[in-house]
DNA sequence: CTGTTAGCGCATTCAT
DNA sequence: ATGAATGCGCTAACAG
């Protein structure tokens, strides 16, 4: 910057003027400073600038689980239009469900000073983020943290889980299975309680044997599946819910299950979902991400960045889901 | 770091050595130092530490066209993989097949002085980028950038398209038709390119009405197919390569063409293609983003990220492709 | 081993 | 309307 001013004959402050557009240079200085600047192809140093103003990176810092999970790339892809919306650079890292990693990751963020967090909480306890000074706003997507006050945008696991199965149960399904992740995950959890209440409504009883979680993959989960169609036919589910798009895809591995006539119900959409004529309940990851970048960022537009030290009670938006049918929930017993 | 530095009752220095893990300081200062970082929960500014050495902002620059896309978003998990392997950051932009956009990402990242920039090039030109006395390193991937001196790191496209057209050829058929995305794309015409070769290769002579192309969305796709099915049937095709991932999802979409008796392939792999029996070109953008991560930061590793001003000549380094027989594709004419 | 000084590239403040 | 001085948070280059 430097050399432009002394190429333009000007000083410096003049020439940090012209690059920002504030006002008050003569329009002479002002095309000088600009030839000076197309000469030397000069480009502002964006990380200096904002160290000196403080007034923030214009980055924004997300956390998930992984990109390769059509479903977070999803989420990625929202902040990512969010945040240029607020002309401000997405820094996304994966977390894969490790808090340890997730830790190192969201420190490093910080240490970047990014203006917002945006995270798939893979720990519990983020209480380290507050002490850690940060001013900026935090938010939580698609689970909550347990020990932190903060914005959280989630969907409603247990209402979609409890439609699935109230779904099924409709068309003459008593014995309905669940393939789930982890348990330790809150939205296993939910889908669980969703699934729980669903029969509790029906008074139909509790069978743990039908119930199959910690599938963090696809082919854990058609091992699962492999293992409930095996049962003998009087225990043999006759309706499942896939608690995630892992599971089932997992489950569609494990045989032409319309054939054998037993009915399936996937929460998440996913490609190719309509042509295998999947029943699903369908979430908006999109929406998601949208929602808790906006909450962090503030609503879209040029609006200016919220205080970051307005305090505002914290926030839980939960998102509705939906119920498509398509003929894999439909199969009567 | 000041407070720190008070706190401890040394020097800003000493404080600055130990956070840096510098040797040559007493043990007993740097315990003194530890516990007032404890105590202040103070966490090195990144960003105003990189300003000052000088050594770079430990951040990569991704552009690709969209982190919905599965195959894109595959690509940025490998570079986010590698470049946690060099303690780098990654941000992450979508240019959506805009030029202009893309240069305005470009841009926006070089003023955050990334270290290193991968691009799936959009649009034709990048001089810009060393015009603008960007010293790192540039990589393009998935396609070269026309005008620019630059490593690329690419795939097969001919050979690929080549293979499957043959593949095809070899079942019988002789009517195959090509459905893809917009020539004005590389990856576009070397697919047509290997196309048209394997058709001269079995003396096959080209028939214009057999290729459809600038589909950038499933739909569209789709929509071709059907006008492909609906040719009389002395001039429609038995065989089909669709020529990426969307293509092939749109082609799907248009009907059980097995039962009426078509072949298919498609170029890149995607979920439930397994299910589906779904023959198609696998390509390997994991191992692309890699690549491509490695060329611009070093081998993986401690390994120091290699000198920015070594010059050595542009490489361009092409993956193979393979093709994976699954059924579709071997339906006999 | 430790501290002092200077300055990375820029914007703010206050002069003029 | 313009510029000089000062400092953002940190580290390099020197002292001591």
């Amino acid at each position: 910057m430097l050399d432009v001013a002394q190429a333009a004959g000007v000083s410096l402050k003049t020439v940090s003027r012209v690059i920002n557009g504030e006002a008050g240079v003569s329009s002479d200085k002002v095309t000088k400073v600009e030839a000076a600047i197309d000469k030397l192809r000069y480009a502002r140093n964006d990380i200096a600038a904002s160290l000196r103003s403080g007034v923030g990176s214009s980055t924004v810092g997300l956390v998930i689980e992984d990109v390769g999970n059509p479903f977070y790339a999803r989420v990625a892809q929202a902040v990512e239009d969010t945040a240029r919306e607020h002309s401000s650079l997405l820094i996304t890292t994966s977390a894969r469900e490790d808090p340890a990693r997730e830790r190192e990751l969201v420190t490093a963020l910080l240490r970047r000073r990014v203006d917002a967090l945006l995270i798939v909480p893979a720990g519990r306890d983020h209480r380290y983020i507050a002490d850690a000074g940060f001013t900026g706003r935090t938010v939580f997507i698609d689970r909550p943290s347990e020990k932190t006050e903060a914005d959280a945008v989630l969907i409603d696991n247990a209402a979609g889980a409890q439609l699935a199965v109230r779904h099924m149960i409709t068309h003459g399904h008593r014995r309905v299975a669940l393939v789930g992740d982890s348990a330790s995950l809150y939205t296993a959890r939910e889908r669980l309680r969703g699934y729980t209440n669903a029969l509790a409504a029906a008074e139909i009883p509790l069978d743990e044997t039908l119930i199959s979680m910690e599938h963090s993959t696809s082919e854990s989960a058609r091992q699962a599946m492999l293992e409930l169609l095996a049962l003998p036919k009087k225990f043999r589910p006759t309706a499942i819910l896939t608690a995630n798009n892992r599971c089932t895809v997992g489950a569609l591995h494990a045989g032409d299950l319309r054939k054998a006539g037993i009915a399936l119900v996937g929460f998440d959409e996913f490609e190719l979902a309509d042509l295998l004529g999947i029943t699903v309940v369908r979430t908006d990851p999109y929406r998601m991400g949208q929602v808790a970048a906006e909450l962090a960022l503030g609503p879209s537009g040029d609006a200016p960045r919220p205080a970051e030290d307005e305090q505002r009670p914290a926030q839980r938006i939960v998102l509705p889901v939906e119920l498509v049918v398509r003929g894999s929930g439909e199969v009567t017993a």
